[in-house]
DNA sequence: TTCCTGGCTTGATCTTAATCAAAGCGTTCG
DNA sequence: CGAACGCTTTGATTAAGATCAAGCCAGGAA
């Protein structure tokens, strides 16, 4: 419709562009890019890919919430990782999935073949770095997500990952991160449970208890409202690092 | 001495360039590599660099083991890397570092300046390429770390280190994985405690079930013997993943 | 040799979160 | 409308691992 903002219109529908190319595009390479891309949806609940499965593509969440879960042979189930708009799906130079990838919320990707993703890395150096440069930030997220999986306890555990909601969410809304935070949980009691290495038991009862202690306000069941975004930072337990050099 | 292999054996010993560089390099880059490029040593206990800390280089494990850990403000800590020889520390477009660094046994790192090893990945695709290839690996590492860390029981936990610790040990010695696997733990029980998200009794106690057991034989605290690897990996939970394709 | 010291083991007890169980609430479906 | 279903909450009990507390053992120093 409007042919003359094609490119960017482009840019915006589709993250992995806007993220791992546009910065430093180039006309014959978004052509390229355009001749491999094509776009998925899924409903909530759907499965995008089974652990294991052949995957011939890389994708990008363009909207809507994933997740990555690995399980034990008895049904133990462990997310690794929790997809929002704009990050980045799969691996070049990998022909099966490693993770279970479920949408929680519809889902709309945007994939591009990937063979012709990978020649196209080759040949375009940035991408390479790109996604090398986002590839470190899930890793440093991962580590994050390690300790607390290894040493926080259930209370600072919820605490945590409403803090990490607050804050994609805010980011994502380009909102103010000062003042009240207002959102709706992305996640069943059950999700959250497998984010955090709990049962949903546990996360349902320490969820009631930051509501009995004013730390959340929740309206309904999934409605949350943090009047003091420090209180729940502390809540978290995370090491704010104002320590004393040596 | 050996002018006429000078190349080869720089590349043996620097695993960074025989991983990430030699393997499509070029007499240019070499050269580059080269003048930023230096050696350092520490002794067992002490510590590379504190999170928070300055860090004007990126380095590779040449011997000796390092580890990342995280701490929490109330002493709790959890490890978040393992680094074996042939490992990369540092990231690229970082100031400062995020971990603390710590050498477990004598090391020694072959480092880069950080600034001049950035501007030649710029100018050297094939660097970055192969740098994000070995974090993509260390991102499914620690994947598999945070289900053993969210969902796996202490038992679990100490069978799944063993068979970690005796496959990358296998892998560096190039010895056939068949048969016993005999190797020596380069890890303190406290140390194994904070890979796993234990205590160390905890940790002290699993390993005496294990041996008592039958799985492991223990010589000293820190010579063991792995009488049958298929057993361990029982024990250790892992997702065999022999499913059942849809 | 004896005494330390640091790393490790083992025991007793306590706490946290898991498990088992029941019921509440809000939607959707018949 | 009422039944049924999915998700959630709450309660009672149990179990896994943490914590507290001795001791053990090997190696190094005096």
């Amino acid at each position: 419709m409007h042919d003359m903002q094609h490119e960017h219109h482009e840019c915006v529908e589709c993250p992995i562009r806007h993220r791992a190319v546009c910065s430093r595009c180039d006309a014959a390479e978004l052509h390229k890019l355009e001749q491999i891309k094509y776009y998925r949806s899924y409903q909530a609940g759907q499965t995008v890919i089974w652990s294991g499965d052949r995957m011939d593509f890389v994708a990008s969440v363009v909207s809507g919430i994933a997740t990555l879960t690995q399980t034990l042979e008895d049904g133990r189930r462990q997310m690794v990782g929790l997809l929002l708009p704009s990050d980045f799906v799969g691996r070049p130079g990998r022909a099966t999935a490693a993770y279970d990838v479920t949408a929680t919320t519809d889902l709309v990707m945007c994939c591009f073949r990937k063979r012709p993703f990978e020649e196209l890395m080759l040949s375009t150096p940035h991408v390479a770095q790109r996604l090398l440069e986002m590839t470190l930030d899930e890793l440093d997220a991962a580590r994050e997500w390690m300790l607390l999986l290894g040493r926080k306890t259930a209370r600072e555990k919820i605490a945590s990952l409403l803090a990490i909601i607050a804050r994609r969410d805010a980011t994502l809304r380009l909102r103010a991160p000062k003042g009240q935070l207002v959102f709706d949980l992305p996640l069943t009691r059950e999700e959250m449970a497998d984010y955090l290495g709990l049962t949903l038991e546990t996360v349902s009862r320490q969820i009631s208890a930051l509501k009995r202690d004013g730390v959340i306000i929740l309206d309904g069941k999934r409605h949350v409202t943090i009047p003091d975004l420090e209180r729940l930072m502390e809540e978290a337990g995370d090491d704010s690092d104002g320590g004393v050099p040596e």
